[in-house]
DNA sequence: AAGTTGACTATTT
DNA sequence: AAAATAGCCAACT
């Protein structure tokens, strides 16, 4: 028997992520939330991070409560390579490189 | 087994 | 407004 839905709240978070269209972000919160553990919000990032390159994950698009990219220590590059992606997705930065969440946020119960 | 870490978030200074 | 504190919890040492 396979499993049709995963039971693990690391894989479901990755199929959340998944659901998230372009041209919109989710926050980390948005995803631990979807994925059942409203807590977890830091696991989020923790699986993100071990994301493999080439992923067909779309972590560019989960970005922190405030609607910024969130610092990470390890790969400082990554971050930059992150705003590309939202801003060829048509996601608009303000001065301070935030992002308006009101406008831009993915709602799952909307598409 | 017990302590530390962290791509978080909300609250309080 | 910006920085520090507190709460949280899976993964890692």
């Amino acid at each position: 028997m396979n499993k049709a839905e995963p039971e693990n709240a690391t894989e479901l978070m990755l199929l959340v992520i998944k659901q998230i269209p372009a041209g919109r972000v989710a926050t980390y919160g948005q995803i631990a939330s979807l994925s059942g553990k409203p807590k977890n919000a830091r696991q989020v990032g923790a699986t993100l991070r071990d994301l493999p390159t080439g992923s067909d994950v779309p972590w560019h698009r989960v970005v922190n409560a405030r609607g910024i990219v969130s610092e990470r220590n390890h790969r400082p590059d990554c971050e930059q390579r992150q705003k590309e992606l939202l801003e060829a997705e048509g996601i608009v930065f303000d001065d301070n490189g935030v992002i308006d969440l009101v406008r831009y946020r993915w709602d799952p119960n909307v598409g």
